[in-house]
RNA sequence: UCCCCUGUAGCUCAAUUGGUAGAGCGAGCGGCUGUUAACCGCUAGGUUGCUGGUUCGAGUCCAGCCGGGGGAGCCA
């Protein structure tokens, strides 16, 4: 018998997903983990199941009483201890499992103070009792899904760009720009709030400041992800984004991760198929990747999750024009279909109205486009009819809107009228303005919410579990 | 920010018309078993979110505050 056993993952041990198949049956390995639950035998033998987080099962190790530290140690292991174990992997002869460790030893790495204390002990929690102990979530089941999930997600939105020839530009979290105009920002600022410094007129002097001007976070990359799409063509950012609305609903998200392509001589049905084919494709990612956390969270969270994502990736979206969505709405509207907000064509669509689209009308997802100019950004290009803008949202069942985006308005002197019908400043735009003055293409590009994305995938209700510390308003405690 | 619901043991919830708190899970101990949401028995554990009020008496009624959830708006 060898001195050293290699030390592999749980999922090189049990052949889950991306096992290279390396420890076999009679394999001596080295397994280090955390204890999820022991169950003792008077034969004199426990059962400990180990997960490492590296797949969905943990395995179970098979402990004899005669070795030295089995009283002392072994069975004195509770839910939550991090040991460190080697042994044989063998065939198993219980059911529940096909292979196990036949532990040779067990190590203590770390106890648990007070099992009575423990914040997740084996049992069933609420997500809300789970979000105030989030720095233990992750060794839930449910937790260590949603986190190999985002990870895969992750991957798969890069290697998607990568391989259709993107690149990824890292665009500015704090920002100077006070006109991204996508809601209430965060300031960023080193002033003395106890002592700030004003100007003659009163106001604050934010040239006192860090940066000599008034700073943001980031409400969105696209402004400065245009300037580098009118040079490499193809781009996108994939960054964590910042929203002080104060909204309190399983949707949002103070600080959340957004992914925003922009394409160079593209239109808005360029933008429609780049949409689709990109999402298609990190869904199939995943489906190839985590059955192990999918087959979970069929189980155990939406039933029809996994179905939802083969038909998702088989069925081309649905694409409807604004004003036939309207059409559509009035007519069920006028065979009985109650809402509380009244429709008609100039309206933003409500929540309820985008949910009976994609839920009831269609039954999946499905792209809207050309809205009213006058429910949209000033970016937005500007359609021959002068009363729509090539604007689309991507509506999924059971989350909503996925994807805002639109083509947009590459004509100079249209992008200033429009500027000035909303009211604002062509000042201040005046570097995204120079991208219309020199070499303008047209030019599109969708903003994808992460955390929606991944909603959609598991069936998970909130976003508030599908990011690792969630910030909403009144809560930023990890 | 608005509307609705909610706050009792570590967790999830009970407590009849106001009469000073119970169960399941978890935890500890013991029994049993190649066990696996294990099972059986015993034990411990609560100034019922906070402050004030009504009452002989408040988990229960009232007011304010704080926390949690759902929905709306905003959006991703």
């Amino acid at each position: 018998m060898p001195d050293v056993a290699p030390t592999v993952s749980v999922c090189e041990v049990i052949g889950g997903p991306g096992a290279t198949g390396a420890v076999q049956a009679g394999s001596r390995v080295e397994v280090r983990g955390w204890v999820r639950t022991r169950r003792d035998s008077k034969a004199g033998l426990s059962f400990i199941q180990v997960h490492d987080g590296s797949c969905f099962d943990s395995v179970q190790a098979v402990v004899q009483s005669d070795l030295p530290n089995y009283v002392e140690d072994v069975q004195r292991l509770t839910t939550g201890c991090s040991i460190k174990l080697t042994g044989v992997v063998a065939e198993s002869q219980g059911k529940g499992q096909s292979l196990e460790i036949h532990a040779e030893s067990v190590e203590v790495i770390g106890w648990v103070d007070d099992p009575e204390t423990y914040p997740v002990p084996a049992k069933r929690h609420t997500f809300e009792y789970l979000r105030e102990v989030a720095h233990l979530r992750p060794r839930t089941n449910t937790f260590s899904a949603v986190a190999r999930v985002r990870h895969c997600l992750s991957q798969a939105v890069h290697r998607w760009f990568d391989e259709n020839g993107f690149f990824w530009v890292h665009t500015p979290i704090v920002t100077g720009s006070d006109c991204e105009g996508a809601g209430e920002m965060f300031r960023v600022s080193t002033l003395d709030l106890a002592n700030i410094p004003r100007t003659e007129e009163g106001d604050v002097d934010f040239s006192k400041d860090f940066f000599g001007r008034e700073t943001n976070l980031t409400v969105s990359g696209q402004l400065n992800v245009e300037s580098y799409c009118l040079a490499l063509s193809k781009v996108y950012t994939f960054g964590p984004t910042f929203r002080a609305e104060n909204s309190n609903t399983s949707r949002h998200l103070a600080e959340f991760w957004m992914i925003e392509p922009e394409i160079a001589f593209a239109d808005l049905s360029d933008n429609a198929d780049l949409a689709e084919s990109f999402l298609k494709s990190i869904f199939e990612s995943l489906l190839a990747e985590r059955p192990d956390d999918m087959a979970f969270f069929r189980d155990r969270i939406d039933k029809g999750c996994i179905d939802r994502l083969e038909q998702f990736v088989k069925v081309s979206f649905e694409r409807m024009e604004y004003t036939d969505a309207v059409a559509a709405l009035e007519k069920a509207v006028a065979s009985g279909t109650k809402f509380d907000y009244p429709v008609s064509w100039g309206i933003d669509l409500q929540s309820e109205h985008e949910r009976w689209l994609t839920e009831e009308h269609v039954g999946r997802p499905i792209v809207v486009m050309n809205y009213p100019k006058d429910i949209k950004a000033f970016y937005m290009r500007l359609n021959d009819d002068e009363r729509t803008v090539a604007a689309m949202d991507v509506l999924a069942p059971g989350i909503g809107e996925i994807i805002g985006g639109a083509q947009r308005e590459e004509r100079l002197d249209v992008l200033d009228r429009r500027i000035d019908e909303m009211g604002l400043d062509t000042e201040d735009y005046w570097w995204y303005r120079d991208l219309r003055k020199y070499g303008t293409v047209p030019h599109a590009g969708f903003g994808l919410g992460f955390e929606r994305t991944m909603a959609y995938a598991t069936g998970m209700a909130n976003v508030r579990d599908l990011i690792p510390f969630p910030r909403t308003p009144n809560t930023a405690t990890f």
